[in-house]
DNA sequence: AAAACGGGGGC
DNA sequence: GCCCCAGTTTT
């Protein structure tokens, strides 16, 4: 179709051989073993409009209390609010965080569902979590579309889309499904090391010799 | 399509 | 002081 389509396979596995530089994403900063569907499903909810730096910090004083769908109701509402403050939008999380833990506990024997479209029936969940719940605490296929797959994905010419759920479902139809689970992990490594929204810093990136906006600085 | 939720950190 | 942050819901 076009004569020089964008090598992302390459490029996908550029950033991955270059990834130990890097700050990485919520999940990984939480440690191997904090991968638990819940753990992961409840930590995304707190990362929303979040640096994922300070989530790492505030997700594990909440699961030092509750680490099940059982003990965050037994918590309730008003500690978890407490305990969860910083992250910010704390009340509506933490209303959120008990409605998902009582249908949890109510429609799924107290375990997170491992379907998409279960997942998307929670309250506050949206297709970003869903599928990284899928992805990161499943290891299902999926695709997770943050703002920085989004704008990246745009930014190479990879897709033209408009929002994040059209680039997702772009990403489905042309992207090989080997990368649909590290493309999240390694495109949001990217965007909050490198290919920053305003001013990225092209001169350190480690795709920077195949990037065809190399030097360009605007947002997309 | 746009507003609203919200404290913390970077500049 | 001003702007952004691994979005989602409501108007």
């Amino acid at each position: 179709m076009t004569a020089t389509q964008f090598p992302i396979e390459q490029v996908l596995e550029t950033l991955e051989r270059e990834l130990a530089k890097f700050t990485l994403p919520l999940i990984d900063q939480m440690g191997e073993v904090s991968k638990t569907p819940f753990r992961i499903l409840i930590a995304t909810i707190l990362s929303l409009r979040t640096k994922d730096t300070l989530t790492a910090v505030v997700a594990p004083r909440l699961f030092a209390v509750a680490d099940t769908p059982a003990a965050m109701l037994e918590l309730g509402e008003e500690r978890i609010a407490e305990l969860i403050y910083p992250v910010g939008f704390y009340r509506v999380k933490a209303r959120q965080i008990v409605a998902i833990c009582r249908i949890l506990l109510e429609q799924y024997n107290g375990e997170v569902p491992s379907d998409l479209d279960e997942l998307l029936k929670l309250p506050g969940v949206g297709r970003k979590t869903a599928n990284l719940v899928v992805t990161a605490g499943f290891g299902l296929p999926g695709i997770c579309v943050d703002i920085h797959v989004h704008r990246i994905c745009n930014r190479w010419g990879y897709v033209q889309t408009r929002t994040p759920e059209e680039t997702e479902m772009a990403l489905r139809a042309k992207l090989p499904q080997q990368y649909w689970i590290p493309i999240n992990r390694l495109l949001v490594t990217l965007g909050q090391n490198i290919c920053h929204p305003t001013s990225p810093k092209c001169s350190i990136c480690p795709i920077r010799d195949v990037c065809p906006r190399i030097g360009v600085t605007r947002s997309r």
